[in-house]
DNA sequence: CTGTTAGCGCCTTCAT
DNA sequence: ATGAAGGCGCTAACAG
């Protein structure tokens, strides 16, 4: 392996002279420049990080703890993650804590014994108290993504509420009065947010709601298709519309119906959170409020590098918008 | 920060010794490993992973290059790396090529600098010489994933010849003699295999095969979308089925199929390679071939980490099963 | 404008 | 059964 010594030695000059040019850290003349250039060629010197590391107590390196890796949303976010930090000259570290709170603890722990300069984390909805102080007081700074806490760290979110009110209000306007929503655990906040959007689209209109229609149910999908054959099968009048507010309880939420043998959108409309790749070979092609997932990513970076450029700098957060996909499961109710 | 001279001063003993109990690599006493755990605990100390790599020249990091981080094939076998490296207390370093050759270069490049102990790579189809000759001199072991390359190293690949054809009889058995395929590019050796699976299975029934119902396309679901409609409009005899050789082609051919108002499997079969999470909720529901991408990264994981420790191991190449998904995207074709 | 020198935190040979 | 000491490759005072 071929060291700075070597270079230096090369070269002609000292490992200083080597080190400064380099890091362009000083002055250093056109002459020595050069030779330390050509050496640096010659012997295919590259850097080691370590060395690096262990004396400047800084490692170009971030951290993302995800939720959960097989979800799309997540891998979408980690691309802008991925390209934002390679732009930077970064190194990313991925691990994944599955939405199980010990792993997640795990995984946190591991990537500061990394010694990451920074650390972007989407947190589980169920992370222990324990996850909240570690974050608290992790060694470097933390950008959260996609969810809230009682933290005083950058975050990145989504604007949900506004987002979601403006997706239910199609709905309205088309004349639904029943709209029932198949939401993912409360305790998540983005679930409660969306639910808090479907809600305050019917508050500006002067509707009323009925709680009933809430239907917050498990993370899976199999735990929507549950939900969604309980609400066809209620005795109460039935809902003309279904909304759901991410894509796993989309997916759960189609084979429900499906397997009630109800087709899209004839007796039924229904709208989501979330868009993906298939959505529009659907039948029908789902209307769905599309997350600027890339954009969390880059973002979530561009906070984690200003702060770890600048450690007094306010908490930031960053709110972007859903975009509306608008295609055609959902139609407009026969009056009366 | 808490060093491990903090902890062999807490402990009262050697820095030596506290190396060689956190290490278990030569005997301490009972009294003194009970003395260095507990000024660990009490210390709050973590080993410095910079140090030790500076030391020992060994990093206990993984590398992973993705052809193209946005394709749930390669997040899949990601989630499989990852649980494989953490499983290995191992880290993981992601890094992108998005498919273009440069960037693979200054993936592999930043990679090797960053001293991994071992190097996971899903090549690019358009890897350039240059991308093979550095494979072929890294630093470290590297396992290849779903590609094949004249190259000396650990691969995991997947069974797609036998597969294909056992999906292709399929439709030869419901009396299908014309299947289109629509593939990915040739040079590509996933999709040349597919192809060739394609061929086999006709040639196993005495069949012969027009070569003109086999359309390499380009990389994109638009490629595929083009290559469909094409085929639709063409004056030959259509074909009563069609056969994709990756989830982004399926994509194409649908939107294809949708646009030329054909539906299936009415008035066209279809089977396809890769399963994805929308499959089976598509009208109809689409017959798969789903590979084993959790599998293929713990393989990957497993190969890498066996040659890492003993460098003089053969070549090996871990071959796995697709497993076929049973829908109903094709139908038996009305004889005559 | 350049070089000498002293570590960063850890492992490991050698000595006892 | 344990320690002392040197050095992995690099940076950054400090000293010219």
């Amino acid at each position: 392996m071929v060291t700075l010594a070597d270079v230096a030695r090369v070269a002609g000059v000292s490992k200083t002279t080597v080190s400064h040019v380099i890091n362009a850290t000083r002055f250093v003349s056109a002459d020595a420049v050069q030779r330390v250039e050509e050496a640096i060629l010659s012997t295919g010197f590259r850097p080691n990080p370590y060395a690096r590391a262990l004396r400047t107590a800084t490692t170009q390196t971030l951290g993302f703890v995800s939720s959960d890796i097989s979800n799309p949303f997540s891998t979408a976010v980690m691309q802008g993650i991925e390209f934002a930090t390679s732009r930077a000259h970064h190194t990313l570290l991925v691990a994944n804590s599955r939405d199980d709170p010990q792993l997640e603890e795990q995984a946190i722990d591991a990537l500061e014994q990394r010694r990451i300069d920074g650390l972007i984390i989407a947190m589980s909805p169920n992370s222990s108290e324990t996850v909240l102080h570690r974050i608290k007081d992790f060694s470097v700074p933390v950008v959260l993504v996609d969810r809230d806490a009682p933290l005083p760290v950058d975050r990145v979110i989504v604007e949900n509420v506004e987002a979601v009110a403006e997706l239910i209000d199609l709905l309205l306007e088309q004349g639904h009065t029943r709209i029932g929503v198949i939401a993912g655990e409360e305790r998540h906040n983005t679930s409660a947010e969306r639910v808090r959007g479907w809600r305050l689209a019917h508050e500006r209109r002067g509707l009323t709601v009925d709680a009933a229609d809430i239907h917050f149910v498990g993370p899976t999908a199999h735990d929507a298709q549950e939900a969604t054959l309980d609400v066809l099968r209620s005795a109460a009048p039935r809902p003309t519309a279904l909304f759901t507010t991410n894509s796993t309880m989309t997916q759960g939420t189609l084979r429900g119906l499906r397997e009630a043998g109800l087709s899209l959108p004839r007796d039924m409309s229904m709208v989501a959170f979330d868009d993906f790749e298939w959505a529009d070979l659907l039948s029908p092609p789902l209307t769905c409020l599309a997350q600027p997932t890339f954009d969390i990513g880059v973002n979530a970076v561009q906070l984690l590098l200003d702060r770890i450029g600048d450690a007094t700098l306010e908490s930031r957060t960053v709110r972007l918008d859903p975009e509306l996909r608008l295609r055609s499961s959902s139609i407009e109710l026969p009056v009366g």
